[in-house]
This record gives C-alpha cells, sequence and structure tokens, in this order.
RNA sequence: GGGCUUAGACCGAUUCCG
C-alpha cells in the first residue's frame, strides 16, 4: 500500500492525474478494504477536481467518509477551492460551514480560499467581513497570501484606497510582501491608472529584495505595452529572459495583445509562432485575441478564420470567444450569422452573461433593428439575467438611436432603481 | 516532534465619451 501511495503522490506532483487515479482505483476496489492514508484521499480529492471530474471527486470523499476517515484542513481546503473553481459556490460555501460546525478553526490557507470565492462572486463586503474577523483572532497566523488575496479582491472591485492601505498596513504588522503580493499591487495601481506608480513600485520591490517572477515580468510587460512603449515592453522581455525566466502563454498572449493594439498584424503573427516554436501552447485566451485584434482591425473574415482554427486545434469556445465573434459580426451587420453563434453557444449549455447579451444588441442595433435588440433583452431577462450597468447603457444608446429621449430616461431610472451604478 | 497532500498576482469580449 504504502509504495502504491508514493506512486500516486509522485504522479500528482507530476500532474499525471490519470496514472495516479488508476492506481488509485486499484487501490480502493481490492476486496478486503486496505487501510488508505487521509492523505491519499486529499490528493486524489485534489486530482479528479483537477481532472475537472468533479463526480470522481465527490464520490471519492464519500468513499473517505466511508471508511470513517474525517476529513482535514486539507480536505476542506481542497474541497472549497474545488467547488467555487468549478462554479459551486454555495456548495464551497457549505463545505466551509460544516468544517466550522464540526469546530475545526480555520488556517490562514482555509482563509485565504473562502475569501476568494466571496471575492470571485463580487461579495467583497462578505470577504472583508471575514478577512477582518481573522485578522483579530490571535490564534490566526496570517502570511502574505491572506493579504494579498484580500488586496486583489478590493483592487477588483474599483476600491483602490483600501487596497493599497492594506498593502502599508500589511508592511506595518511585519508581513513581508513576496513577489506574488507585490505584483498585485502593482497590477492594481495600472488598472487605477497610476501607471507612473506602478513602475515606481517595481524599481520599489526590487529595491527591497524581492526577485520579480515570471507573473511580475508579465505584468510590467503589458503596463508598457498598453502605453504603447514597445521599446520598455521589449526591454522587459529582454530583462525577465536574462534573470532566467522563460516566456510562458500568458507572456505571448500579451505580446500579441499589444501589437494588435498599435495595428501592427505582421508581428502580432510573428509572436504567434514564437510562441509555437517556443512549445507553449496557445490557449482559448490565445486564439481569442488573434480573433479580437482582426475583427477590430475591420478584418472580420480573418477574425472568424480564427475561431474556426481554434476549434481545429480542439479548443472549446467560451463566452468570450463566442462574444468576440458575434461582436465582429456588426463589421458587416451580419445579423444572421451572429444569431448563428449566439444559438450555438446557448445549444452547448454555455450560460450567457450580460457582456454577450449586450454584445448581440449591438449587432442588431448598429444594423438598424432597434426592435430585435430589445426583443434579445426581454428573452434574457425572462430566462433570468440580472442586466447591469453596461446593458442598460446599451439599452440607453438604442432609445438614443431612435430618438426617444423619454425611454432613455426611463431605462436610466430603472438602472438606479436596480442598484446599478451608473459609470 | 517533523515531513507529505490544499490557498493569492499577470493575457482575450460588450456600450458611451475622449
Amino acid at each position: 500500500v504504502s509504495d502504491a501511495e508514493k506512486k500516486i503522490q509522485g504522479f500528482c506532483k507530476r500532474r499525471q492525474y490519470n496514472e495516479a487515479a488508476s492506481i488509485f482505483e486499484g487501490l480502493v476496489h481490492v476486496k478486503a478494504p486496505l487501510r488508505i492514508k487521509l492523505e491519499i484521499f486529499n490528493t486524489m480529492i485534489n486530482a479528479y477536481g483537477k481532472m475537472g471530474n468533479l463526480v470522481m471527486a465527490k464520490k471519492t470523499f464519500d468513499r473517505m467518509l466511508n471508511r470513517g476517515l474525517k476529513p482535514d484542513l486539507f480536505t476542506y481546503a481542497i474541497l472549497i477551492n474545488m467547488l467555487s473553481k468549478a462554479g459551486e459556490v454555495r456548495e464551497a460555501i457549505d463545505a466551509y460551514e460544516s468544517m466550522r460546525g464540526e469546530g475545526i478553526a480555520a488556517d490562514a490557507v482555509i482563509c485565504s480560499t473562502v475569501i476568494k470565492v466571496y471575492g470571485s462572486v463580487g461579495d467583497v463586503d462578505k470577504a472583508q467581513a471575514i478577512f477582518q474577523e481573522k485578522r483579530q483572532d490571535k490564534n490566526m497566523r496570517m502570511n502574505a497570501v491572506v493579504y494579498g488575496t484580500m488586496i486583489d479582491i478590493l483592487g477588483k472591485a474599483g476600491r483602490y484606497s483600501e487596497a493599497f492601505a492594506l498593502f502599508d498596513e500589511m508592511e506595518e504588522e511585519g508581513i513581508e510582501a513576496d513577489a506574488i503580493a507585490f505584483s498585485t499591487i502593482i497590477d492594481a495601481l495600472y488598472k487605477a491608472g497610476k501607471h507612473d506608480e506602478a513602475v515606481d513600485w517595481y524599481a520599489h520591490m526590487k529595491g527591497k529584495g524581492v526577485a520579480p517572477n515570471l507573473g511580475t515580468y508579465n505584468i510590467l510587460i503589458n503596463i508598457h505595452g498598453m502605453r504603447s512603449d514597445l521599446e520598455k515592453a521589449r526591454a522587459m522581455l529582454a530583462d525577465m529572459q536574462s534573470a532566467n525566466c522563460k516566456p510562458n502563454t500568458v507572456t505571448f498572449n500579451t505580446l500579441i495583445k499589444i501589437y494588435g493594439e498599435v495595428g501592427d498584424i505582421y508581428n502580432a503573427r510573428c509572436v504567434w509562432k514564437d510562441m509555437i516554436a517556443s512549445g507553449c501552447s496557445p490557449t482559448v485566451v490565445s486564439f481569442s485575441t488573434m480573433m479580437n485584434l482582426h475583427s477590430k482591425l475591420g478584418m472580420h473574415e480573418q477574425a472568424l478564420a480564427w475561431f474556426a482554427e481554434m476549434e481545429r486545434a480542439g479548443i472549446l469556445p467560451d463566452v468570450t470567444s463566442y462574444t468576440i465573434v458575434i461582436a465582429s459580426c456588426s463589421n458587416i451587420s451580419d445579423v444572421h450569422l451572429a444569431q448563428k453563434f449566439w444559438d450555438r453557444m446557448t445549444g452547448e449549455g454555455c450560460r450567457p452573461n450580460c457582456i454577450v447579451v449586450a454584445a448581440l444588441m449591438n449587432v442588431y442595433r448598429r444594423a438598424g433593428q432597434h426592435a430585435e435588440a430589445l426583443e434579445v433583452l426581454a428573452r434574457c431577462i425572462e430566462s433570468g439575467l440580472e442586466p447591469d450597468t453596461h446593458v442598460y447603457n446599451t439599452v440607453m444608446s438604442i432609445h438614443k438611436d431612435m430618438l426617444q429621449p423619454e425611454k432613455l430616461l426611463s431605462v436610466f431610472e430603472e438602472l438606479r432603481q436596480r442598484g446599478c451604478r451608473p459609470d
């Protein structure tokens, strides 16, 4: 048994989950139940989760309970993280609650995991409440991960001043910021429009002796590139390589986007080739970036070709890639094709969000089909969509085009009544 | 008493204005 357990852990460490699973299943199916360690169950629940096989992950959890093993902090952290990443937020929170019910005190890992769950569904205040509670808790040893998670959540919610303040408080409390914490704050500064400060903080980080990692370099390449300072972006890429960091798919995607922003399709394609040559596999984001840049430059057919190319590569389109091709149909006012993509998307069980809805409405609007645009929305609201500010903005634009100022104003009223913030 | 299994940052989409 212990040999098999070692093999399972070895395979999991190398992300070879299928191999681990077949050994594990062999162990569990032995007639006379063998004693398998709790940590092996934890490892396998995590492995099944990483394979995207929630059913087996849950089954493994049940098998663990059936053998009289009690879940520990690792088990709960794995469950909460896995469920939340699979979109089962309710169940993730239930797992956290049952852990508390068992009288198990959360540690820093559970704390960061749980606040991220709340952050990911936009409940920043709940995340903040848990964070503050754990921070007061004398038995809780906070670390840079928990602070970094909270800082990131605040930044993504646009609550920048709170994010920056928390970073300072972290340092005041004697918790040393690591490379990821610095990267988080640098990116938040950039997204808050404080580009110079972001770059200053990069220098500050190095001055403190914290070595930038691949993610940090990617963030800086992005900052310089989005300011159209290709010189500095390329310099960062060179710094990255001299620091022995190999560019990854995110690096290449960032570079492709940057060239797209400046209309340099030639170099965007060169980066794509470099990416392949360096052994990085393009992801759905890589293809979407290519689709989008062609669409934005008016090359609708090319955008569609990249979509087809993605499918040939065996990559499933997601909501964002559908949004891009749907929006691209505006280029030639092809409402039929846009609608076809929409139907395919919903047919594949991909739940439309506010962004695609607004995109499709806009295709109809640009084609002068205002009533159809409003119909799209009406149908989505019927199936439970909660319009956001962007969707309301689109509706107002439609009424603007239709020269209906009173309707426009009444939509604005509705927006406020529904608790959306005008931007 | 310890180790092992768990958590955080970076890339793509919609409206308006600039």
